[in-house]
DNA sequence: TCTTCGATTGTCT
DNA sequence: GACAATCGAAGAA
């Protein structure tokens, strides 16, 4: 299959860079043979045991192991009694971190999507993180999914390359009970939406 | 075992 | 803008 898709080397680099190198990318999921591809368009690094945003903070534990296996593997947790969040593994080896997808823009398999999301304005589909994984039916039986395998369930291939001036970097979100400087750190990733849409009609 | 609280969302005012 | 929903992980006891 895809011959474009992202390869394990990618994840391999420094966290930030695999945050901001997402930024572009396609998150293609594979429900019963059909395809869904959405835009990855805003991103969050947690970086580290030291990093106390990160889930990591406390340890290996058996929610985080993932964490500390081999890159480019997807960590997918449950939170708030509700949510589903997809994470893909990264960093060094032996460090514990990884990069969550908070939003997407989807241009194929829509109509899936319009089922997944219904009664949703199309508009706020895949607009937050638990909104994408429900929009794309990712749950936590996927934790520890290939993310580099196009047999996978989800994969993530090549995108578009959107100069630094169409990304912005800010602080994370809903972290507001962490203590800085971490609570602070511009580790969110979000690019201009505009410019994205106007990059993928061109294509 | 018990308590707290969360990498959020959707609804209601 | 405020707040309930809803449950499992982690830390305390």
């Amino acid at each position: 299959m895809p011959s474009d898709i992202l390869d394990r080397s990618f994840y391999l680099q420094d966290t930030l860079t695999c945050a901001r190198g997402l930024i572009g990318k396609f998150l293609n999921r594979n429900l019963n043979g059909r395809i869904i591809r959405a835009v990855i368009y805003e991103t969050e690094a947690y970086d580290g045991e030291e990093d106390l945003a990160c889930h990591a903070r406390a340890g290996k534990t058996k929610r985080t192991a993932i964490m500390y296996g081999e890159r480019g593997f997807a960590y997918i947790y449950f939170t708030y009694g509700v949510h589903w969040m997809l994470n893909c593994v990264t960093g060094r080896p032996g460090h514990p971190a990884a990069v969550l997808i908070r939003a997407v823009m989807p241009t194929q398999g829509m109509d899936i999507i319009a089922k997944n999301r219904a009664l949703i304005p199309q508009k706020h589909w895949t607009d937050g993180p638990a909104k994408l994984t429900k929009a794309l039916a990712i749950t936590g039986d996927m934790n520890g999914t290939d993310l580099c395998d196009s047999a996978s369930p989800i994969f993530i291939t090549q995108g578009f390359e959107l100069p630094d001036n169409y990304v912005q970097a800010t602080p994370r979100i809903g972290i507001d009970n962490t203590p800085e400087p971490w609570k602070s750190k511009p580790w969110r990733f979000i690019a201009d939406l505009n410019h994205l849409r106007m990059a993928a009609n061109r294509n």
